[in-house]
RNA sequence: CGGGGUGUGGCGCAGUCCGGUAGCGCAUCUGCCUUGGGAGCAGAGGGCCGGAGGUUCAAAUCCUCUCGCCCCGACCA
């Protein structure tokens, strides 16, 4: 391609309101323009980046077996009423209505529509296990879109859901997915660290995200030093520390006027805030519930929400608060408390002489001991674990790092399958459910997550099998007898089989190179100077600078060696 | 949605406090010149200053309302 009439718009000057590398180089180097918050087009050079990388997705999905389909973005909300998702999917779901009044979501997601478009069409174990896949755009209204492309209103998503007919099907479905994801990630010439995560609303058991490090991660990972334990900080545990002591003291109501935080209580008593317990109530569906942690913990409202199964939980209002302690906001503690269901922290149950709410206005109860003063009807694991506790599996540290998920594999079970009544023959002759695996990569933002970890000072640094062109040629001539023979050059390359941009813009060597640089093809080729006195052409790799000076006989098999084809 | 910021040619910004003919750099176009790291000279085009209303002889500037965008927090590939 004549880079004179193709259409890159670079700029000089980064967009004032791009604050990533990626997005800020996505911009200068004319991948994408903005169209509006969380909405980019894609120029013809960042969607033939984009291609590249479907591309790979999608033969890594077809050789494992997987089939595409292409899915309405449409969606009839009779589907998501019959999974039950129309009332559980929130504001982030697009919903639409035809003039007919009838109503439509915007696809987010498709466990409902390909669990629909299978059931339809499957009525035998003989024809299952099936992994149906698409790779198309997903709408979701999202709080805040930010960071260019890696948190949009619309991406594009390749996403997958395996049917087999038992457990240990799915299990060989969910492993073949868990390579193909590494695969695909590593030709995309990305670092991807697969985490335990949590499954969110999408539901099921076993779930692990596909994580690139990243500064502007918006997730936290923690991840064993000494063994192979990950886990995103949502679904991340740790061990507890044995914790012994005695009981010393009894039970004692303290006057506490306006000390009502967990750091008040520490400067009132003096007292580490491991000492305290805190409680916090909480509105799930509906019903008050209280959870109880140490004061040295947050609360995982994660993992309060699926030990509680409740689909929405919010802090609850000061009206509630007070009608369950009766008592203002910050006096709250389990002692006494029988109206409402109280959920403990595992650490709870090792503390001893403990402070708390005594559930009535400027009082704390001093000398509190679980199982005496209350009673542990109901424990789980409800706090966040951080940088410095324990792994779970062989108790050294944790440490923390920032990750942008570009991956997400799960095992959803029955839930789609049940819910809407998909059944199959067993071998028996006998209806029964397929159990599903649900599998998504991020295209776009993958994209964003290359850029991210591929980019210097100067500019992008694609890796070889994503890169929009293969090798960017610079021509630098005075006549047109000279620009004939860099033309000629060219399609010897492009003959080779190379993709090759050729800067024949009648610009200046230094907006030629500094193009070059933001642009970041693999290989950079100029014909210039030394070519028309010695007939050296320079091929210099972008990301380790090496330069490489050649004659024009040798050019081809060095591209040959360089792209190891 | 809460908190903070910002809207002025394609891009980056100044001008706003203190009202008085809309500016700078880059980019674009024409001509000359130049060609190994964002050259030079001469000329040209392009903006109802986010929008609506108000105050005033006069509004980018002051007032009211509104919309967009960005950042920090609660959702997710």
């Amino acid at each position: 391609m004549r880079y004179s009439r193709y259409l890159i718009p670079t700029m000089k000057e980064d967009p004032s309101d791009a604050v990533v590398s990626s997005h800020r180089l996505m911009m200068r180097a004319g991948l994408v323009r903005k169209e509006s918050a969380g909405m980019y087009v894609y120029l013809p050079l960042g969607h033939k980046a984009l291609r590249k990388i479907i591309n790979i997705v999608r033969e890594e999905m077809d050789n494992s077996g997987a089939l595409e389909f292409l899915m309405p973005e449409l969606t009839n909300a009779d589907l998501w009423k019959e999974s039950g998702r129309w009332n559980t999917m929130g504001p982030e779901m697009f919903r639409i209505k035809d003039r007919n009044n009838l109503e439509y979501a915007l696809g987010p997601t498709h466990e409902e529509a390909f669990t629909n478009a299978v059931r339809s069409t499957v009525t035998s174990y003989k024809e299952l296990p099936i992994n149906a896949y698409q790779i198309n755009t997903k709408f979701r209204d999202e709080i805040r879109p930010r960071f260019g492309v890696i948190r949009s209103k619309e991406f594009i998503m390749k996403d997958a859901y395996s049917f087999d007919v038992d457990e240990e099907g799915l299990d060989k479905s969910y492993q073949t997915m868990r390579s193909v994801y590494r695969k695909i990630f590593d030709r995309c010439g990305l670092a991807t660290i697969p985490v335990q995560a949590d499954t969110g609303n999408m539901g099921g058991s076993a779930s692990e995200e596909f994580m690139v490090a990243s500064e502007v991660g918006e997730e936290t990972l923690l991840i064993c030093e000494s063994c192979s334990y990950r886990a995103n900080q949502e679904k991340a545990v740790f061990k507890r520390e044995e914790k012994s002591g005695s009981i010393t003291g009894e039970l004692e109501k303290v006057h506490t006027p306006d000390v009502k935080t967990i750091d008040d209580l520490v400067k009132h008593f003096s007292a580490e805030s491991s000492k305290f317990l805190k409680s916090i109530l909480y509105t799930a569906d509906g019903e008050t519930v209280m959870a109880v942690v140490t004061g040295d913990r947050e609360i995982n409202e994660i993992k309060l929400k699926n030990h509680l199964g409740c689909v929405e939980l919010e802090l609850a209002s000061d009206d509630k608060i007070f009608e369950a302690t009766k008592s203002p906001v910050g006096f709250a503690g389990p002692v006494g408390i029988k109206n409402i269901r109280i959920v403990f922290d595992l650490s709870v149950k090792n503390t001893f002489d403990a402070i708390t709410g005594a559930n009535e206005k400027d009082y704390h109860y001093k000398g509190v001991n679980p199982g005496r003063d209350f009673e542990i009807k109901e424990e789980a694991d409800l706090v966040t674990a951080v940088e410095g506790d324990a792994c779970p599996e062989c108790g050294k540290k944790l440490s923390a790092t920032k990750g942008i998920e570009v991956g997400h594999i799960f095992k959803l079970g029955y839930k789609y399958t049940k819910a809407m009544n998909f059944t199959f023959l067993d071998k028996n002759g006998r209806p029964a459910n397929p159990i599903m695996g649900c599998y998504g990569v991020g295209v776009t933002r993958t994209l964003a997550a290359v850029i991210e970890q591929n980019h210097d000072e100067k500019g992008l640094m694609w890796p070889k099998e994503i890169a929009p062109f293969d090798v960017h040629i610079v021509g630098i001539c005075k006549t047109e007898e000279d620009e004939k023979k860099i033309a000629e050059i060219y399609e010897e390359i492009k003959k080779a089989g190379f993709d090759a941009l050729y800067d024949d813009r009648k610009n200046s060597p230094g907006i030629k190179f500094a193009d070059a640089d933001l642009i970041g093809l693999p290989l950079r080729i100029t014909v210039g100077k030394s070519f028309f006195d010695t007939g050296d052409i320079e091929a210099l790799d972008r990301k380790t600078k090496e330069i490489k000076r050649l004659q024009r006989k040798e050019l081809v098999p060095y591209l040959k060696e360089f792209f190891g084809r």
